[in-house]
DNA sequence: CTTCCACGGGAACACTGGGGTG
DNA sequence: CACCCCAGTGTTCCCGTGGAAG
C-alpha cells in the first residue's frame, strides 16, 4: 500500500462506502416492505420444503423495491437450501437482455452445464434440451422473469413453454416468479397462460414521501461520514424522487450523485445547492445515454423535431409535418428515407425515453394526429446529435 | 350521425448469421 | 462443400378503427 491509496482514503470525508447507494446493493433491511417480504418467503420456502410452490407475478413501477426484495428473499433462500441440501435452484433472468424464447432457455440450459450455441439451434431443440437436462433428479427450478413484460411481443412463447412444461416431466418441476412494472401486461396473453402465471399476486406500491425519507435516512447513515449531511438535503431528495411516482432508486442516485458532487467542489459536507446540481447532472446523463443508443434513423427523426422546433415559434407539431421534416432531412443526408409507417414507431420510441411528448389528440373531421413536441432542451439536444459523424451536416441548418 | 385522418396491428418480405445434412 | 432450415430483426404494405368536428 503507498501514500497514494492513503490520500484517497483521506481525501473522501463525504463517503463511507459509496457502495452502499447503488442499485446493486441489497441492505440488510428493506423498509416498508415487510408484507411483500414474507409474501414472497411463505411462496418460496414452499420450494424449500419439497412442495410445489405457486408461480407469481410482482408488479410495481421502477424505484418500488421489487427487484431488490426478491434478491433478498433469493440470497437467504439459497443460503438456507444449501444448508438444508434441498434440490432447489433459483434462476434470476433480466428479460430485458434475454427478450427472446431462444436466449431464455438458452441461458437456463446453460445453468445446468449444457452448452448451447449463441444461435443455430431450432427453439425446439433448445426448449428439449432444457427438459433433459433438468429432468434427470428431482428437483425444483424456480425462475424468476424480470421485466417480464419484455417477453411479450416476440418472447411470449417463453411464457407459454414455461407454464405447460411441468407436465412433460417427470422427476423436476419448474416455477416461475414474473416481476412486471406494467400491470396491464397479462391482457395480451393467452388466457391459459394468464392464469397460470398469476396463481398468485403481489404488489409493490409506491414510497410515499413519508417511507423515502425513512429509507434515505437508514441508508445514509452507513454510506456517509457523520455529520456530512445538511438539515434539508434528504427532504429534497425525497421531493425531488417524489416527482418521479416514489422512485427509490432515484432518490437513492440523487443522495450519491450530490455527495459526489459535493466531493468534487472539496466540500466537508453536502448542501440543498449540491442536490440540486445533482437532479441536473442526472437528468443530463439520462438524456445523453438516451440519444448514444438511437439509431440513425430516430436520430434523424429526432433532429427533425429539433429543427422544427428551432425554426418555429411553436413548439407543436403534428406527425404529418414532422414526418415532412424527416424526408427533407433524409434528402440532405442523402439517406433513404422510411415509411411513415416506420417513423410513428420511432416517435413511440422517443416517447418512451423521454426525449418528446407525443400525445395523441383527435381532431374531429380532420382526423387523428400526434402532436409532438421535445421534452429536453435544444441546447442540450444538438450537441448530442451532432456527435454522430452522420448528422454533422445539421450543425449548420 | 357522418366523415375524415392518422393510428396501429398484422401479414409478408428481405436479410443475417448460425447449425444440420448428404 | 453446397445447400437448406431456422430464429431474429428491421422493414414495407395493407387495412380496420377511434373519435371529435361538422
Amino acid at each position: 500500500m503507498g501514500k497514494l491509496f492513503e490520500n484517497r482514503i483521506i481525501e473522501s470525508s463525504i463517503f463511507a462506502n459509496k457502495e452502499l447507494l447503488r442499485p446493486t446493493y441489497i441492505p440488510e433491511n428493506l423498509p416498508h416492505r415487510k408484507k411483500q417480504l414474507k409474501s414472497l418467503a411463505d411462496t418460496l420456502s414452499a420450494a424449500l420444503k419439497g412442495k410445489t410452490p405457486s408461480n407469481l407475478l410482482i408488479y410495481g413501477k421502477t424505484g418500488t423495491g421489487k427487484t431488490a426484495t426478491v434478491k433478498y428473499v433469493d440470497k437467504q433462500l439459497e443460503e438456507k437450501g444449501e444448508k438444508m441440501d434441498s434440490k432447489c435452484t433459483l434462476i434470476y433472468i433480466n428479460c430485458e437482455l434475454f427478450d427472446t424464447q431462444y436466449r431464455v432457455f438458452a441461458y437456463l440450459a446453460r445453468v445446468f452445464n449444457k452448452k448451447v450455441p449463441t444461435f443455430g439451434w431450432t427453439t425446439d431443440k433448445v426448449y428439449s434440451e432444457f427438459k433433459r437436462v433438468i429432468d434427470k433428479e428431482d428437483r425444483c427450478v424456480i425462475v424468476i422473469l424480470d421485466e417480464v413484460d419484455k417477453l411479450v411481443t416476440g418472447g411470449e412463447e417463453t411464457l407459454y413453454n414455461l407454464s405447460r412444461i411441468n407436465s412433460e416431466l417427470n422427476n423436476a418441476r419448474v416455477r416461475m416468479i414474473g416481476i412486471s412494472n406494467d400491470p396491464t401486461f397479462t391482457e395480451l396473453l393467452d388466457t391459459s397462460v394468464r392464469s397460470s402465471m398469476s396463481e398468485e399476486e403481489l404488489i409493490f406500491p409506491p414510497y410515499n414521501a413519508n417511507q423515502l425519507q425513512d429509507i434515505l435516512t437508514e441508508r445514509a447513515e452507513i454510506a456517509f461520514n457523520k455529520s456530512v449531511i445538511k438539515g434539508e438535503v434528504i427532504p429534497l431528495c425525497v421531493a425531488f424522487a417524489a416527482q418521479e411516482h416514489g422512485n427509490a432508486m432515484r432518490a437513492l442516485d440523487l443522495l450519491r450523485v450530490s455527495g459526489e458532487i459535493a466531493e468534487g467542489t472539496k466540500s466537508d459536507v453536502i448542501t440543498e445547492e449540491h442536490v440540486r446540481l445533482a437532479n441536473e447532472k442526472i437528468e443530463t446523463d439520462r438524456i445523453a445515454e438516451a440519444v448514444k443508443i438511437l439509431s440513425l434513423q430516430s436520430k434523424i427523426v429526432l433532429s427533425s423535431v429539433l429543427l422544427l422546433s428551432k425554426k418555429n415559434s411553436n413548439r407543436q407539431f403534428s406527425s404529418g409535418e414532422v414526418y415532412e421534416m424527416y424526408r427533407r432531412l433524409c434528402d440532405h443526408l442523402g439517406i433513404e428515407a422510411l415509411t411513415y409507417r416506420r417513423v410513428t414507431d420511432f416517435f413511440v420510441e422517443l416517447e418512451i425515453l423521454g426525449l418528446i411528448n407525443a400525445k395523441i389528440v383527435g381532431r374531429g373531421r380532420y382526423g387523428r394526429t400526434r402532436e409532438i413536441s421535445l421534452s429536453v432542451p435544444e441546447v442540450l439536444l444538438q450537441p448530442l446529435l451532432v456527435e454522430d459523424p452522420m448528422l454533422k451536416a445539421i450543425s449548420n441548418i
